[in-house]
DNA sequence: TGTACATCAGTGAACGCGCGTTCACTGATGTAC
DNA sequence: TGTACATCAGTGAACGCGCGTTCACTGATGTAC
């Protein structure tokens, strides 16, 4: 093909990332280089023109998918004027539908990467920006403190009530996923959708 | 080495059982027939004489391990004289204690298998076995119905409330591991500990 | 109970295959004049 | 602005390696007499 505009280029290498930040998610980290580069339009080959090896670009994608979600977080704050309550509402809404359940490659990477990073050495940088990424979204999570009645899973409030959550949600997502084709599959997601949205 | 005697055969052949059900719990369903056999004090291609495919042992061993959990649950159930109440909460310690996520070999198969189920292909046997291991221990989790106060995570009852509890559960297990080194990783248990315990 | 022989659990070399990675090559792009 | 050449993104064959699986072989076990 020969060599190819640094724009061009520059564009094969967003592409690239962009390719494996879903298939990441739906398949895991274990998808192969050829696999990847050929979803992206590429050969295998390209690859090492544009990343050190594989763990770079598991790396670099981890950081970019929580980047993502950290961005999405934030425009639904502002799509409900700013008020956390409705935000958060909406968020479990959608993060426990069938949809999401369905569709991994353009899900959460908190529940999609869990096992790849749990099973990664821990020295890796992916760890940290995955610790980072729970993190932010336990805080947005987090329940009103004390304020009139309702302050969340069990009572418990603060980042600590937004870990509560975040577990209830990634354990809902994760076993509904497991379960799919059972009935149970969409009673997961309910009993979760129920607890969480009951006492909240 | 020559022929073995049928009791040997037999035991050798629970020993590879027993190993796999500790590896994949530990290192997911990928571990290689080679390791697995290494392990399990023999040479690969004895494997061969005693399960059809790697395929096969996999669905087996998901088996084994689910009626490991099942018999655990029911022993727990007996060690506090029937009370379903106290069972549940020591099973919930346990659960979300530190010695539960440094050790994923001797725990939970819902925690440890999930994802390599929901990636295993929808028809696999492994899967169904899964889906009822889900239900049953939903179903141990199951807060007694409408009696005196509690009746658990967010008030909801039945078996809806042991799922959305196994939702809780799981998740903290499955972020713990994967935020390990952090101490995050601490807080996770913390919090889901609290959030089961105090409105239970 | 003792002998002769078929069985078959376990061994270890070998198979085809897909993995991550390397490399000689191509030829349009970017640059120096 | 036009020409000459170095650069380097992308190609596709090839590398060593580990995977699941097969197979000829071994020799103690189990059985038939």
């Amino acid at each position: 093909m020969g060599r190819v505009s640094q724009a061009q280029a520059e564009e094969n290498r967003r592409r690239v990332v962009d390719t494996a930040s879903r298939l990441f998610r739906e398949q895991g980290t274990h998808v192969s280089v050829a696999d990847l580069m050929k979803a992206a339009g590429l050969t295998h080959g390209a690859f090492y023109k544009q990343f050190a090896s594989k763990e770079t670009l598991v790396d670099e994608v981890t950081a970019h998918v929580f980047d993502e979600i950290a961005r999405r977080n934030a425009a639904g704050l502002e799509r409900h004027d700013g008020q956390r309550d409705a935000a958060q509402r909406a968020l479990i809404d959608a993060y426990l539908s069938v949809e999401h359940r369905d569709n991994a490659a353009d899900g959460c990477p908190v529940s999609a990467l869990a096992i790849d990073v749990a099973r990664g050495p821990e020295g890796r940088e992916a760890r940290r920006t995955y610790a980072e990424g729970v993190a932010d979204f336990a805080a947005f999570l987090a329940p009103a403190e004390g304020v009139g009645g309702g302050e969340g899973i069990g009572g418990v409030g603060g980042v600590e009530g937004g870990l509560a959550r975040l577990c209830t949600l990634v354990g809902a997502l994760v076993l509904s996923r497991a379960t799919q084709g059972s009935p149970l599959s969409e009673e997961i997601l309910a009993a979760a959708h129920a607890a969480l949205t009951e006492a909240g």
